[in-house]
RNA sequence: GCGGGAGUGCUGGAAUAGGCAGACAGGCAGGCUUGAGGUGCCUGUGUCCAACCAUAGACGUGUGGGUUCAAGUCCCAUCUCCCGCACCA
């Protein structure tokens, strides 16, 4: 009997799709597990491997999850708003709705050739109407408690999708979606208020099981500092407010930055003697890009503003004030205190213009560097505060600071609000009217969804308008507050919208009077693993935490967290190791492999490809010998003994075999499971194997090869015994004291090199150990005649022997 | 520049509370099977030296030191690569 991967997973997926055996359903008596894989974009282009690998991963760790007796909830759906549909769409004039609606079912179609254990009755769609609903309803919470709101102010624009983007979008001065210049535009936008929850979505990361690499990630952008607010005077009878981290070096700063953007530059023009000078520099930086302005090792420039000095409120010193591009104006007060000693810009800076370098920090060299170790470091010529290390001067300038009315502790942010609006057509509509009498006035809960307009045209404008503002019989309406005529919001929501609840959705999907019952919401809350891209970490993952916290203070969801536990994968990379593309032309299309191999071996190889962490290049070449080994598993079945019990030969390998699968699953270390299976097979060749050992077997290998598994589970006639599918049996279990051979081979060194092997009973003690190398010819070869001054023994491992 | 991770055969990768390096695959070579083969099975495969056979021996986890009976694993230094942050005061 062949292997006919073609037929065998026909059948299976038919059988799925018919009986529904993974459809799940609250059941207070199990104790649930929820599965998550981040939801695909549907492109235009399909199903790519790089899916497949988180995909599978959270399959098998599902597939064996329900084995172990959970209740498994393992969901899937489609995040479909986005610009590469409505482009398309454009270029094609087809509708994004149909364009949409297409990609979905090549993705559903792809997807179940994978023979992934999703509950398909649950499957979601963020353009779907019912769906977007409960998008724009969290909108329309947000805006009631005033963390949505409109602020006109300098965001980034892509100069090729058109459109704005958040802070996120934006990687190296470009857009992350499409890589064209971002710009800055001045613009009124809607804007969430993440930065009220910067604390939160720092502290509460502690409590959570994320690789590491995730929470440095959100915490480094988060980018919180602790220091104080301090205020200048000046000549001018001003007060500039600045922050800064080290107040204990205030007796060292020597001048003053503002950013050239700075409000008080504009007050005091008239009457600055170098006007002309300040202008030009300002004109120069606002003509910078963001790439030019954060270039790398780039020369400090400035220029001094003359007929206006600082004063120190330490020592009441008066010290010149510069403006320059190295001070932004978004972040702290967008001015600081320049303390050249103990800070590595100001002693550039301060290098460059010959400013005075005060040593308040002894420990350095102020005039080689600036010295900037505060662990070490002793103040001086800072009068109350000398002799102190810089954690207790800080404290104590703080309280002096606050004492005198002169500053106070802060805390700052890196982390900008959320730009929320985007001037395209293919989005969740923003559910606001704006009435020339009642202002800005969100759409009755009871008129949600708010649908977009059917129209023809929807491209994209370049004077930063929405498509949708020039459709008048959509744009026109009625004041929900007052009825008189008003306009609608015109910009919609960003991609990021949708992904950032849909986990919830899952848990009750049909729900119409809610985003899901209390009941759903109680029962699956949190997500107990999820698994997504490294990219997504200062995106989607902050953004849906940032929801998820809002929606649990207004009493929506249980938990504080939506996910308890965080991983990510490796990229796959094409033959060779070089990132696969369309215009390299190495793209590999699951759908082709599968075809080719079946999707039980496609399965088995992106498990087998290598560590789940690290990227992984693709090999046709292993392929086949992943095929092969399913081959070897499929042959089994006419070799096998009619025997349910294990046999002596393979008893302790079977044992071990259940051992290390279970574990490395839960690790995500699939590649060592399956070379476990593997040796186990190759092992079961040379020893024969029993009906009872290849049921265990099929076990271990079902959440890996489920189409295989089942037909040879049906062909050994374990269907008919159990009555249940294998992915509905039990997870096979292992007995420890059974996992150890009766003898073990332990290597014998003579002075620290290996010299050869004895077999010895288990826990053989040195005598034993000893007896087993003298009946050694070899071995005593080593020993004889010379003096064992000293035995390191290393039970069932090794022996040392230290002879002269 | 700062922070983090990683360097192991021809290739992907195993093995770190210090204990037989190279599991499991791929590739390659040889043999058997087959009408045929991206078939199946067997054997070999880190480097060097020696060799008719049989057998030894030395070296070996980026590089250089160190600790230890014993180091891929620990410590110090150094090189390379990858990732994150990058004028955030």
């Amino acid at each position: 009997m062949k292997y006919d991967f073609f037929e065998i997973e026909k059948k299976w997926q038919k059988i799925w799709e018919e009986t529904k055996p993974y459809a799940t359903r609250e059941d207070p008596a199990k104790e649930k597990f929820f599965a998550l894989i981040e939801f695909p974009y549907p492109s235009g282009v399909g199903l790519h491997v790089g899916h497949a690998r988180p995909y599978t991963a959270m399959d098998v760790v599902a597939r064996k999850k329900r084995m172990m007796g959970y209740n498994v909830l393992f969901p899937m759906g489609y995040d479909a708003f986005g610009l590469p549909t409505e482009n398309y769409a454009i270029k094609n004039h087809i509708h994004p709705k149909i364009v949409t609606a297409n990609n979905v079912n090549t993705f559903r179609k792809q997807l179940k050739e994978l023979g992934y254990s999703f509950d398909w009755d649950r499957e979601i769609n963020t353009t779907d109407p019912a769906y977007f609903k409960w998008t724009q309803w969290i909108f329309l919470q947000l805006y009631k408690n005033g963390l949505a709101y409109k602020a006109k102010m300098p965001v980034n624009w892509c100069t090729s999708c058109k459109c704005v983007l958040a802070n996120e979008e934006v990687v190296d001065g470009v857009c992350e979606r499409c890589g064209s210049p971002v710009i800055r535009k001045e613009k009124s936008q809607w804007m969430l208020r993440i930065t009220k929850y910067a604390d939160r979505l720092i502290d509460d990361l502690d409590g959570l099981d994320f690789i590491d690499r995730v929470k440095t990630q959100q915490i480094n952008w988060i980018g919180r500092s602790h220091g104080a607010e301090v205020n200048f005077r000046t000549t001018l009878d001003d007060t500039i407010t600045v922050y800064t981290t080290r107040p204990d070096t205030l007796f060292g700063a020597t001048y003053m930055v503002l950013s050239p953007e700075h409000a008080l530059v504009e007050k005091w023009m008239d009457r600055l003697e170098n006007a002309d000078e300040v202008k030009a520099y300002q004109a120069q930086a606002a003509a910078k890009s963001d790439m030019e302005r954060t270039e790398l090792n780039k020369d400090k420039t400035g220029v001094e503003l003359k007929g206006v000095r600082g004063i120190n409120p330490v020592n009441g010193k008066d010290i010149p004030i510069f403006i320059s591009d190295y001070v932004l104006a978004t972040y702290g007060t967008g001015a600081i205190m320049a303390v050249p000693a103990h800070d590595t810009r100001d002693w550039e800076f301060a290098k460059k213009f010959d400013l005075p370098i005060i040593e308040v920090i002894s420990g350095g060299n102020v005039e080689e560097a600036a010295f900037t170790d505060v662990e070490t470091g002793i103040l001086c010529n800072s009068g109350f505060l000398n002799g102190l290390s810089v954690a207790e001067a800080k404290e104590k300038i703080i309280a002096w600071l606050s004492e005198n009315k002169l500053g106070e502790a802060k805390v700052n942010f890196k982390l900008r609000d959320w730009v929320f609006s985007r001037q395209r057509y293919w989005g969740e509509p923003i559910p606001i009217v704006h009435c020339p009498k009642c202002g800005t006035v969100p759409l009755d809960e009871s008129q949600l969804p708010l649908l977009l307009p059917d129209v023809e045209s929807y491209e994209p404008t370049d004077d930063g308008e929405s498509p949708l503002a020039p459709i008048t019989d959509w744009v026109n309406t009625t004041c929900p507050c007052c009825g008189s005529d008003a306009k609608r919001e015109t910009d919609t929501m960003p991609q990021w919208a949708g992904s950032s609840w849909y986990y919830l959705r899952y848990m009750d999907p049909h729900n119409d009077n809610a985003l899901a019952s209390k009941e759903a919401l109680a029962y699956w809350s949190p997500v107990d693993w999820y698994n997504g891209g490294m990219e997504h970490t200062t995106l989607h993952l902050l953004y849906s935490r940032f929801w998820h916290k809002f929606l649990y203070d207004i009493g929506v969801v249980p938990t504080k967290e939506p996910y308890k536990k965080r991983t990510s994968h490796g990229m796959i990379l094409g033959e060779g190791g070089i990132k696969m593309s369309k215009s390299r032309g190495n793209v590999i299309n699951p759908s082709d492999v599968i075809r080719e191999f079946g999707a039980d071996t496609m399965r088995t190889y992106i498990m087998f490809i290598g560590d789940f962490e690290k990227p992984a290049a693709w090999s046709t070449n292993a392929v086949k010998g992943c095929k092969r080994f399913l081959d070897r598993v499929w042959n089994l079945q006419e070799m096998c003994s009619d025997s349910m019990e294990y046999s002596a030969k393979n008893e302790t390998l079977m044992h071990k075999t259940i051992r290390k699968v279970t574990q490395d699953i839960d690790e995500l270390k699939m590649n060592t499971a399956i070379s476990a299976m593997m040796t186990l097979v190759n092992e079961m060749y040379v020893n024969g194997c029993t009906k009872g050992e290849l049921k265990t077997l099929l076990l271990l290998l079902s959440p890996f090869a489920p189409h295989l598994v089942e037909q040879m589970w049906e062909n050994l006639g374990f269907a008919l015994e159990t009555g249940k599918m294998a992915s509905l049996n039990e997870w096979p279990t292992w007995i420890e004291e059974k996992t150890v051979d009766a003898s073990v081979e332990m290597a014998v060194q003579i002075l620290g090199k290996l010299r050869g092997t004895v077999k010895v009973p288990v826990d053989s003690e040195q005598d034993a150990v000893m007896a087993a190398i003298n009946a050694d010819e070899k071995l005593v070869k080593y020993i004889e005649g010379k003096q064992i001054f000293k035995v390191i023994l290393v039970r069932n491992k090794l022996i040392n022997l230290i002879v002269k």
